[in-house]
DNA sequence: GTGGTCTAGACCACG
DNA sequence: GTGGTCTAGACCACC
C-alpha cells in the first residue's frame, strides 16, 4: 500500500488541511488500515516538496483527532479503535461543506443536471479504485 | 423584498465573505432582482454592527464580479444578470470547488445516494423561487 | 527580471490601480512570466513608501483578475495565463474603454489616421517583448 | 438642431463628465455652432433624468474652459471664438487617454488588427453623420 | 517570513 | 446622502 497526497495548488485550501483531509479519507475506505505505518515527517515533506513544519501541523492535527497515534521513536500508525464521529456532527459537517460548495458554484449558473451528473461521476470514481481493492 | 443579512461571528468563513455570499444568493434565488438597490453601506455596517470598511470591501468584491453595479453618488445596484466568466473558468471553478467539498465530505462515510440526494434537495430549494417568479 | 513600479503622485489615477496597470502590463509583455514571484505586500509598500494595505489591495485585485495566484505563507506569484472572462464581458469591456477613449480625444481634433497610427505604435511597443521571447 | 447627450450607465466616468465631453465634441464637430445656445440646466436634467446639480456641474466646467459663456439671465452659449489647445496640451491628453485605454484593454488579449479595425470602425460612425449633417 | 482580515478614522468625488 | 481611496495599526493562519 502507498500512500498517495496529491495537493491541489489552485486551492484556497491549506496545504496540512490538505494532507488531513486525504489520510482521513485513505484511513476511511481502507486504503490505510489500522496499525499501517505513516511516512515520516520528512520523508512526506520531500516527497510533496512542502515546508517538513506542514507535514508536523498535518500529523499533529491527525493525532489530536485520534485518527492516528505516535508510538515515540518508532512513528506515526493508524489507530486500532477506528474513530466515529456522532450522527449529529457527521450531518453538521455534510451541511457546513454543502453550504461553502453551494455559495461558491451557484453564480457560475450551471443547472441542476450539470451539477448532479459531474458529483455523480466524481463519487464513482473514488469508490472505483477502493472496490477494485477489495478485490485483491 | 428585504435582504436579510446574517454574519456569524465564531465562523471561519470571513464576514466580508458571508455577505458576499448571502447577495449572491439572493440574486441566484430572485429575492434581489435587477436594478435593485442594497443597502447603504454605512446602513449595513450599523446593522450587522460591523466595520463600514468591511462592508465595502463585500461590495467591491461583488462589483468587481459583476453582480452589482455602482452608481456614483447613488448608491449600489444589482446588475443585469450575465456570465462574466469564460467557460473554461467556470468548469475549472465547478471542478475545484467539487474537489474541495468531497475531500470535507468522503471521509464521513456517507453513502452516494444520501449525498446526492441532499444536493439535489439543497438545489431544488435555490431553484424553487425562481421559478415561482417565472409564473407572474 | 526586475519589476520596476512607478507611482505618480499627482495623478487622478488611484495608487493601488497604478500598481495593477503595471503589474497586468509587466505579463502582457511578458516581463514578468509565469511563476515568478512578486516583491512581498510589505517590500513593496517600503519601496513605495505608501501604506502596505495599499500593495495588499492591489495584490487583492490581481488575484481576483486570475493574474497572480497566493500561496499561503509563500508569497504572491504569477499564474499561468489564461483568460477568465467570458467573450462576451472581453467584448463588453473593449467596447467601454473605446467609448471612454472616444469622449476624452475626439474633440481634439485628430484626424483618423494620426489616432490610428499612435494607437498602432503602442501596441507595436507592447507586442515586441513577447515576441522577442517566442525567438528563445 | 439638437443637441443630444448620450449617458452610458455601465461606465465609470463620472455623468456631468460625459456631459462635459459630450458637448465639447459637438462644438468641434460643428453640431453646435458659435453663439448656439444650450438647454437650460432644468431643462437637459430633466431630459437626461438626472439630477440638476449634475448638469450645473458639467456647465461650469465648460464655461471655465472657454467652451461656453454664460450672458446671465439670457442663458448658455457656445462661445465666439473657438478655443484653441496648444498643440502640446493635444498631444498630452491624447497620451494620457492612450495609456489609460491600454491599461484597460491589453490583458484582455485581443489581438493588435481586432482592436484597429474596431477603432477605425468607430471613427468612421463618427465621421459619418456629421458628413450627412454638411451636405444639408 | 508570507498574505488575509478587521477596525478606526480621515478625505475625496459624485449627485 | 452615496461609494472609493488611503492611512495606521492590530491580529491571525499558514509555511
Amino acid at each position: 500500500m502507498v500512500l498517495e497526497i496529491h495537493t491541489q495548488v489552485g486551492s484556497t485550501v491549506p496545504l496540512y488541511r490538505q494532507i488531513v483531509d486525504q489520510v482521513r479519507l485513505a484511513v476511511s475506505t481502507g486504503n490505510l488500515a489500522p496499525g499501517d505505518q505513516l511516512p515520516s515527517v520528512r520523508a512526506l515533506a520531500e516527497q510533496l516538496v512542502i515546508n517538513p513544519n506542514t507535514v508536523a501541523k498535518a500529523y499533529a492535527t491527525l493525532t489530536q483527532e485520534g485518527v492516528v497515534e505516535a508510538y515515540p521513536g518508532k512513528g506515526l500508525f493508524v489507530a486500532q479503535r477506528r474513530q466515529t464521529l456522532s450522527n449529529e456532527e457527521r450531518g453538521r459537517r455534510l451541511e457546513s461543506a454543502l453550504h461553502t460548495f453551494l455559495s461558491e458554484i451557484l453564480f457560475l449558473d450551471f443547472t441542476k443536471a450539470e451539477i448532479l451528473d459531474l458529483l455523480e461521476q466524481r463519487l464513482d470514481a473514488v469508490d472505483a479504485p477502493a472496490a477494485a481493492q477489495d478485490v485483491k
